[in-house]
DNA sequence: CTCTGTTTAGCGGTCT
DNA sequence: AGACCGCTAAACAGAG
């Protein structure tokens, strides 16, 4: 059996949606988030179809990186500077396909009104720390620093969020994150300062850990935590179905390690 | 100025 | 039939 060329879809259009193809790009990710300039890369380097009318398909694809509630921007992370932001999949939108299949979603993946709330809040916080941070890094007075809020530090939102970052070229030592963690405070020299010796069970902030994972390097997460092992599950599951329906047009990194 | 991000609107196809 | 999904166009604002 002849083996299908990386481009097999040649000029056609690929069978898949946008959605479909920015979880792809997010997904073969070493970090599983991109930023937008990336994403049109991924699927114009697998797709020649999408090499034109670069216009009207971005456009598109922008379209549903800002309405559905599956993709997450991340703010970008202080050192990192440059246009635009991180776009990553919500994690309860893992199952938004049909047993991986990324041909057509079973349902739309839609957010309660107080999930995005809280989503809405843990974000600009993240954005603020950036701001702080860089204002530290700069010299300049820092900011007052952003206020911890509940929903930071406790689920159900944030201790959804956040795919795991499987591998981080410049923070080799991350692995996972934790299951315990010491609540901190959130401030600037509390967050940076060295990881406390560990004490009591805490509900760990995982969309602070998640630019934790950016921001800070020196820590050292070990434990997987349930949502780590879903994104892991999710992602073999698209590996399958991508293996399946591209073949060698989408060549993913090996899958993470299941715990 | 270009790129990024948000929002609204409309259309056609599919599903229930 | 109505709801839902996906695609496209377009206007607009803000950031770099």
């Amino acid at each position: 059996m002849p083996r299908p060329s990386r481009e097999s879809y040649g000029d056609q259009k690929p069978p898949y949606s946008y959605i479909s193809l920015t979880a792809m790009a997010i997904w073969s990710s070493p970090e599983r988030m991109l930023p937008l300039s990336e994403i049109y890369r991924f699927i114009m380097d697998r797709f020649p179809y999408y090499r034109r009318n670069t216009q009207r398909w971005q456009n598109s694809l922008r379209h549903n990186l800002s309405f559905n509630d599956c993709f997450v921007k991340v703010p970008r992370r202080p050192d990192r500077p440059g246009k635009g932001a991180y776009w990553t999949l919500h994690p309860q939108a893992f199952d938004m396909f049909e047993n991986g299949s990324l041909l057509r979603r079973r349902k739309r993946f839609k957010l309660q009104k107080g999930e995005k709330d809280n989503l809405n809040a843990e974000l600009a916080a993240l954005a603020s720390f950036n701001r702080a941070f860089l204002a530290r890094q700069a010299g300049a007075p820092p900011p007052p620093p952003p206020l911890p809020t509940a929903s930071m530090y406790s689920p159900p939102m944030c201790s959804q969020l956040s795919p795991e970052p499987a591998e981080l070229p410049e923070t080799a030592s991350i692995t996972m994150l934790p299951r315990e963690r010491p609540r901190r405070a959130f401030t600037i020299d509390a967050l940076l300062e060295p990881e406390p010796p560990r004490a009591s069970p805490s509900p760990p902030n995982h969309l602070l850990a998640m630019q934790a994972v950016q921001v800070m390097p020196q820590i050292d997460f070990t434990m997987p935590s349930p949502y780590v092992l879903a994104a892991q599950r999710y992602q073999a599951e698209l590996l399958q179905a991508a293996a399946h329906a591209l073949r060698p047009c989408y060549l993913l990194p090996p899958p993470l390690p299941v715990a």
